[in-house]
DNA sequence: CGCTAAAATGAAACCAGTTTCATAGACGCT
DNA sequence: AGCGTCTATGAAACTGGTTTCATTTTAGCG
């Protein structure tokens, strides 16, 4: 937004876009350069052979010390000397040194890697609609990436064999899945890895007696949370959309705080239900007329997500229907579109980053044994101006 | 959307919904079984005892050949009679073995792998709000695992050594650049790469003489067909939204786009510039307010990417302008939200599924030196309401 | 100064596969 | 039958680190 706005005269092109010079090619190669030659490699000679990288034996017999003290020195083991480290160190330095994580993996038995295991809707093939996962995503990318580790991914087709492989085939130290989908189908899949020991963790509802594994936001006060304040806010009529069968566990809980607050004020419950698992604009759309045409007047929607909420808001748009004067609407996430449609989501907020993080932490507790503390995230309302104001 | 509506009396949960039993425990194990307990792994003895993998020498006893030919049966080399093949088939899946891909990458000295690393924008550090990427992402792991290739990914900080790492390491084989951001740093960062013959593709506009890494949409044309659209539609006073300065170059080809659909024309050139790389909603809200407080009545604007222009629609919507009779939008990309804007935003639609297959696709062929053909995608106008109809 | 314990180092085993090289057997041909 | 070629297989080398174990240094102390 820094730049002044300014109208040119028709077709004129500012001078600095005319790419003077054309883009300039990546440092002085010819233009042919681009794939590597094969079968070069190997014979060391004349200038532009592909030297062999050194290995820690090259680093050894520079710094003067044997391969074994090379290995301690660059994992900072105790037991050496200041003065050995630093030679060693500035020997990798110079010869631009990078271990061979394949040959540390092999030995050490460790990989330094998470998998993170996206499963499918399998009607839409598509988990990653929703915005929510992006942040998900986001999140555990950095926790893992805090803590050293790397991070594999993968989209798993509920047809897959749920990639225990991962694990098993020492790819990864510990799994996350992620993913709105076939629950149930998933559940019995994943159920299995705990008998192969593989250290796993899941993001959705709690599962009794698998408090580690199983980690999530506590949905049902956030949903009884977000009620309320239509409710507070003079709301009677409110209708719930989302999925609430056993494939959306977490949709099934936030139709339980809504309940629960409904319950609470003595009003009448409002389904809107639809059996697609996952949650999208169009859902949210299709749902909110579908409701109003066969239900009537309301004047308040919660959304199970907020991609539904959104959907919701333009359907409602649709039958001329005001938001929030004639219709509150509510959604669940925050995604980070939340603040920008029109007028503003009002919405439960999932801490996606606390989730990652807390995701990576127990993943990792389980890899070395340690006890695991919490398992739920708690959500907060966030007030905009989709639900009639503050 | 298959279920039935219903209301149910106030309060009333569902008989289906109360858990008639707790959420069933992962198949019979106690309630604290769920970490391992270090120590107990070596010690084979009693039940429950850790029991060490097979290696390729079990099964090799077990099929009643050598190692060496279970190494080959179980890679289908050519150099295995069938016969031997199902007996080493049938030992493996016996003992469920699985190969120890440490050891296998070690040795053969190639990982199966590739690195995505999405570069963030400095200010924001939020790379991935823009929907697109997403969309990128899931391609990009689709056409990665339907070769055979993992996937690792990582967040770059423009602060960070740009992880040639990942290669250097023999983390992975080839390494893919994904991202809005910081452009020039990230470019020049880069270029290094190509020095150590790293194999990398970029999704980015086409830098000269490096045509098998830069990767891209041909953004130019598919500008200049929104804009041309417009005009064709009776629009006159047309609008760009979106950054060009150098730190976006694909911005900035969209704008070449957009002037020369202009010029064509003879049509004045209006633009609605801001800083910010960061493509989101709230800069595209702000800065069409900023444009029609500033410039006056438009009756058009050319969005760089959808969030823009979805946040434009916002911002119009907020100065009581309707789209499409008052303003017809055009944005860029066709997020998934695009068709559940209200009203449905008419785009320019990148290709991100050919887009992530032909990332991968060059990046390999880049790796193991075969000629690289296409660098460019096609776009294609997608015509919905909110341009004033097709 | 001599003795002991701790710290630092080196030699060699080890991780679990792939790849090379040598060899045995099968097969076709004269 | 003898010979060459091709196929299938096994033995052993090899990948590049980490880890174990033995050995040498160093430090502390009576």
């Amino acid at each position: 937004m820094g730049d002044p706005l300014r109208v040119l005269p028709p077709g004129t092109i500012r001078p600095d876009l005319k790419d003077p010079e054309p883009r300039r090619a990546l440092r002085g190669r010819g233009p042919d350069c681009y794939h590597p030659r094969p079968g070069e490699h190997q014979e060391a000679g004349s200038k532009g052979m592909r030297v062999k990288r050194p290995t820690s034996f090259d680093i050894a017999e520079l710094a003067g010390v044997s391969q074994s003290t090379v290995s301690r020195a660059l994992r900072n083991d105790a037991m050496v000397s200041e003065d050995t480290r630093q030679r060693v160190a500035q020997a990798a330095r110079l010869l631009n040194y990078k271990v061979d994580v394949n040959a540390r993996n092999l030995r050490s038995q460790k990989t330094n890697t998470l998998a993170l295991l996206l499963y499918e809707d399998p009607v839409t093939s598509q988990s990653l609609i929703n915005p929510f996962f992006l942040s998900m995503l986001s999140s555990i990318t950095k926790a893992s990436a805090r803590r050293g580790y790397d991070l594999l991914i993968s989209f798993q087709q509920s047809s897959d064999d749920w990639s225990a492989d991962y694990a098993a085939s020492k790819r990864a130290d510990g799994l996350i899945f992620l993913g709105y989908g076939d629950y149930l189908r998933y559940v019995d899949k994943i159920s299995r890895l705990d008998e192969v020991s593989t250290a796993f963790v899941t993001w959705g509802p709690v599962v009794q007696g698998q408090p580690g594994h199983f980690i999530g936001s506590d949905n049902i006060r956030g949903a009884r949370e977000g009620v309320r304040h239509l409710i507070a806010r003079g709301r009677k009529r409110i209708a719930f959309l989302g999925d609430i069968s056993e494939h959306c566990p977490e949709f099934r809980d936030r139709y339980t705080g809504y309940v629960e607050a409904l319950g609470e004020a003595g009003l009448p419950v409002i389904e809107a239900l639809y059996a697609d698992a996952a949650a999208s604009e169009e859902v949210g759309h299709q749902a909110i007329l579908n409701l109003i045409d066969r239900e009537g007047p309301i004047d308040a929607v919660f959304g199970a997500c907020d991609l539904l909420a959104i959907g919701a808001m333009n359907g409602l748009r649709e039958r001329s229907l005001r938001v929030p004067e004639d219709v509150a609407v509510v959604g669940f996430d925050d995604i980070v579109a939340a603040p920008f449609t029109s007028p503003p989501l009002t919405t439960i907020r999932q801490d996606t980053a606390a989730a990652g993080e807390l995701l990576v932490e127990n993943l990792l507790r389980l890899i070395d044994g340690r006890p695991i503390e919490t398992t739920q995230i708690s959500t907060s309302l966030v007030v905009r101006g989709s639900c009639g104001g503050a």
